[in-house]
DNA sequence: ATGTCC
């Protein structure tokens, strides 16, 4: 591979071979640990049919199936473009919730404990384990395919302002049931409102620092806040989405003679009967994360209200696994694209039409949670923002669970979060030591670099104060 | 991430 530093913040990966784009991997020297592997994924998505510009990378790039998590691909579809599930990912729609309460990190202190006890039992969470909703028929599950957040609040789990602050207004359009399977619709049955595991989490946590007061403010966000994070997928439906879609793209690679170096990269072309089918069925488990996210934060919410008295309102919901048909200015011409977004946030700039219209002004909330007991942050779009818009993630794994659950027992963890004054309740000892903090990267690191790079600017830092652990 | 291998 021919890599060369374009900056302090910046990386090429020169195009040869069988590559129709170069890679542009926005990272410093210290935060690409894992030995070249994921930019090995960058030069493969570079391949790909269609691909438009380069195959990107974020700070917070590490090997994925497929595609590097931090990838970035925009593909046009009136030139032969595809779409990949890999570039998705198989948490399709995992994303993060914020919400800020009418509460100060002071005025929470002594009644934090009991906070968290009574989060603890009505936030479902771990493998199997229950959810808010368990539905028996498929029925209402097909509702949430379609209408996602708009459902949950029709049923009153809810307001308008959901909506508002929701990406796509709570909704993403073009989702078709048809194209998502039994055993997806078995699974999905009874885990409407539920974390997950691994790196989800819900947690309660503090406005650490403002870095812009004025865009903060018109966020909802000011110094001292108490604010709740929600970071959860679309469970075992997405899951079982991409494995059937990847399984039909794989069969019918031939048939559209697309040849890709790394059979995860499974494609087919957006306008293709398989296409078009993953698209209605990622667009479905895109909805479903969202409905998922609106039940956890409305038991968030029953919570805060009976115990607290307090309030706590919407300030945004975006996904960072997802790909979407987006217009984008290419060398001067306007250009409809499938954006593939994985391990990704889309950042929109100030001024933007998909904005909501008191947000317009001030860009989009860009949402990255942090690794459990470590910061989190509110980022927002700038004008100018590269990769089509996207920025990172999150802190990104340095470690395999495996390491990481040798590294520290998770009641020795837990040990360890309470003394820093971090209230934890965890749905698994064995979970919450895989999730460890020297299991990642540095997450200040990550956005610095975000920021340095050009892909988005600083608003808020959060902190923890207590974590209800999937 | 995931009924961590139909």
């Amino acid at each position: 591979m021919d890599i060369s530093r374009t900056g302090p913040y910046e990386l090429r990966v020169e195009q040869q071979g069988a590559m129709r784009v170069p890679g542009v991997v926005y990272a410093t020297r210290e935060l690409l640990s894992d030995a070249g592997q994921s930019l090995e994924q960058v030069r493969n998505v570079a391949t790909l049919p269609g691909i438009v510009l380069a195959s990107y990378a974020m700070p917070d790039i590490h090997w994925g199936y497929g595609f590097p998590i931090g990838g970035v691909a925009a593909t046009d579809p009136a030139q032969g473009g595809v779409v990949s599930p890999g570039g998705v990912g198989f948490d399709i729609s995992c994303g993060v919730r914020l919400l800020a309460a009418d509460l100060s990190a002071e005025e929470l202190a002594p009644a934090l404990g009991r906070l968290m006890d009574a989060l603890d039992p009505v936030v479902p969470r771990g493998m199997t384990r229950g959810a808010v909703w368990d539905l028996h028929e498929p029925g209402e599950l097909r509702r949430i395919l379609v209408a996602g957040s708009r459902h949950a609040v029709e049923r009153g789990h809810g307001d308008q302002r959901d909506l508002d602050r929701c990406e796509d207004g709570g909704a993403v359009d073009g989702a078709d049931p048809g194209q998502v399977s039994e055993r997806a619709l078995e699974r999905g049955l009874h885990q409407v409102g539920s974390l997950g595991s691994g790196n989800h989490f819900l947690e309660v946590q503090r406005v650490d620092a403002v870095y812009d007061t004025e865009v903060a403010e018109a966020f909802g966000l000011r110094p001292g806040q108490v604010c709740v994070m929600i970071h959860c997928g679309s469970r075992g439906l997405g899951h079982q989405i991409c494995t059937d879609h990847v399984r039909r793209m794989e069969q019918r690679m031939p048939h559209h003679g697309i040849t890709v170096p790394d059979r995860q990269l499974a494609c087919a072309p957006v306008d293709s009967p398989e296409g078009r089918a993953y698209l209605g069925a990622m667009a479905a488990a895109a909805n479903y994360g969202r409905a998922n996210r609106q039940l956890l934060a409305d038991a968030a919410r029953r919570v805060f209200a009976q115990l607290l008295g307090a309030g706590l309102e919407l300030v945004y919901d975006i996904s960072h696994n997802l790909a979407k048909l987006e217009r984008h200015e290419v060398d001067g011409a306007t250009r409809l694209l499938c954006v593939h977004r994985k391990g990704a946030t889309r950042a929109l700039p100030p001024g933007h039409p998909d904005l909501p219209a008191d947000l317009r002004g001030h860009g989009q909330p860009v949402l990255i949670p942090g690794t459990m007991g470590t910061a989190s942050y509110v980022l927002t779009g700038i004008p100018g923002g590269r990769a089509f818009h996207s920025t990172c993630h999150g802190a990104g794994r340095t470690q395999s669970r495996h390491q990481a659950a040798r590294g520290v027992s998770g009641r020795e963890l837990r040990d360890r979060l309470e003394a820093e004054g971090i209230a934890v309740r965890p749905s698994s000892w064995r979970g919450l030591a895989e999730e460890h903090p020297g299991a990642y990267k540095d997450v200040d690191a990550v956005v610095e670099a975000g920021e340095g790079a050009g892909l988005c600017r600083r608003v808020v830092r959060l902190t923890p104060l207590g974590v209800v652990k999937g």
